[in-house]
DNA sequence: CTGAAAGCGCTTACAG
DNA sequence: CTGAAAGCGCTTACAG
């Protein structure tokens, strides 16, 4: 049996094809009786409707946004944060009608190629900077708005102020009395491979904004204030890992192995953060009175967990860079819109007490 | 400045647009110098790469497969359950560098129009029986496995037993000692307008097996250990709610309003169980002391939340659905794949005490 | 209200 | 190694 399409169709009925096509996507073009013939024969034939690929190359539009992760997807859907920022976004997606396509980074040069085919009229790129998906996406010469970074030129952008909130946190935890800290950073997977300098990556001299990726931010104000309370940052033990709370716990066990131990933990996202405790658990070392541990998000899990953390709009990122690339302003067509957060003090932080005698 | 297109590269370089298309798709095919020389001129001309509409039309393939809700996105994405499903789906279909197109039910009739114009290569569907998305999908004519339900003879199935699976969770709570049971069972969000037969969505008579929908099989399992343990199940309070933890609140506030009060609530998955606990929380019930509370699904939370439910491998459906569809097996098309399950008893369980009294 | 014509941008045998 | 030709399936002014 031959593939039906619109011209097999209209042979049947005696039409042409034009009619075919308005009786499925103008119906108001053509008399309901013409129409309704038309339907009969389609459903009789089999017809799957009007061929999508067809249809987006002729009208120059697909009705759908991609959505890249520098993370494999598996991850993504591990983390509360991105999970989060994806239902703000799909909240305004749906209401237009328009499809998510989601694009995640297993391993270098899958997504690449699945960038460049992607059906789709613009995206939304998280990533750090230097990523190689950054100038993948760009190329695609479509909208796009970044969220938490890279901020490129040009290029709306949606995000919070996270050198600003991270300063805050090591201030917390400094004003407590804290003077042995120690970082996990939340670093992208494969940013080994991605990185343009990896070896400037804890270089905080250049992790000056947003411009830096939400992860050397952090770093840079957790350095800010450590600096400004006469912390040496030099002394500062500092982990990389992935946004992944099984990936994390490895770091946290490093952490906690070094003597004398630390007395306080940042970590750069609450998922990792949740690793910390895990292993903080698994040793007997109690939170708070042997260790602090802060995190960054605010994830819905962080509240039942007492999680010390920042608080972001994290769906109000999804919903906002959902309106940019959807309904782009005349007046400001490349908006950076900085969102508000806040240190949210629970029960995971206190000042540093029997810790300090181990 | 007119569009870029393969032949304004051919022109300028002065070949054919099939060199040029080669020099993309199939760089093999000619002398790496003419190879270097056009990208030059790409480069310079800005050329974005082939239009994906136009190479997906050609190919007759779009490397993405379509994963189709029943909810608003805006809810599977606050859904641990869907979430999770969505990681295992995920991991095979980046490994294969298929793209994730995820389309949900905002309302009646969007998500039909999206269905139809999504150029995908099949489609991985949830969805209830009798739910109109059912008949869109299907009518695409492309590979499709369900996932839960429907069950749709010839179409691939992952799914574990789920009235079996209810009966061990009401029978469980019966062998506890409790009688005063009520249920707040899940239903989609739209199912009045959705259902083929609204009025006979709690007749269990009908509800015989994963035909019917997971929520209607669990329903059934409840029933069966009900009947079975001699509490006549026209005097089982149920209560209809949406898998949404805030949703659900309001149908566990109106169970816990009952005189007598349920001993214990059954609810048909683990985000309605935390809202049926976040609202006994507010009243001062304790649970288990006042009142047992089961879930459904083991979702991440559960184990923290010390909740009674049943584990299914969530991630496991994910990945079983994706190979379904990205490499289905040749002797067996359209397999029908029940996995295992186990009731967890944890702390949210217990025989009825004091709650007796009240 | 209906149809003939042009064209969206690409890929793929096939011939040279 | 390169090019001419055909065609993927549809929509959209435009003319009647």
């Amino acid at each position: 049996m031959e593939r039906v399409t619109l011209q097999t169709i209209a042979d049947r009925v005696g039409v042409s094809r034009t009619t075919v096509s308005n009786a499925f996507s103008r119906p108001d073009q053509l008399k309901e009786e013409l129409r309704q013939r038309i339907m009969e024969v389609a459903e009789e034939l089999d017809y799957p409707g009007p061929n999508p690929a067809a249809r987006t190359l002729r009208r120059g539009r697909a009705g759908v946004i991609g959505v890249v992760f520098t993370e494999a997807l598996s991850y993504a859907f591990a983390d509360s944060y991105a999970v989060g920022f994806l239902r703000g976004l799909a909240r305004v997606a749906e209401q237009s009608g328009t499809g998510l396509h989601l694009i995640g980074w297993p391993s270098p040069g899958v997504a690449e190629e699945v960038i460049g085919d992607a059906v789709v009229d613009g995206f939304c790129l998280f990533s750090p900077e230097g990523h190689p998906l950054v100038e993948t996406v760009l190329r695609r010469r479509l909208p796009v708005v970044t969220v938490d970074h890279p901020y490129v030129e040009g290029v709306p952008f949606v995000g919070i102020e996270d050198r600003i909130a991270a300063r805050e946190v090591a201030t917390h935890l400094l004003d407590l009395g804290h003077r042995r800290i120690a970082i996990v950073a939340a670093q992208p997977m494969a940013a080994q491979a991605a990185a343009t300098r990896p070896a400037d990556w804890l270089d905080v001299d250049l992790a000056g904004d947003h411009r830096f990726g939400a992860g050397r931010a952090r770093l840079a104000g957790y350095h800010d204030a450590c600096v400004k309370a006469g912390v040496s940052w030099g002394d500062v033990p500092i982990h990389r890992t992935t946004n992944d709370r099984e990936i994390a716990r490895r770091a946290a066990e490093h952490l906690l192995d070094l003597r004398p131990r630390p007395t306080a933990v940042i970590a750069a996202t609450d998922e990792i953060a949740f690793g910390v405790m895990d292993v903080a658990a698994q040793r007997g070392i109690t939170i708070p009175g042997d260790l602090s541990v802060v995190g960054f998000d605010d994830v819905p899990a962080a509240e039942p967990a007492g999680l010390t953390t920042v608080r972001q709009p994290i769906t109000e990122k999804g919903t906002t860079a959902g309106r940019l690339l959807l309904k782009p302003s005349r007046q400001d067509p490349s908006p950076c819109v900085l969102m508000d957060h806040r240190l949210i003090i629970r029960r995971t932080t206190a000042a540093p007490g029997d810790a300090l005698a181990t």
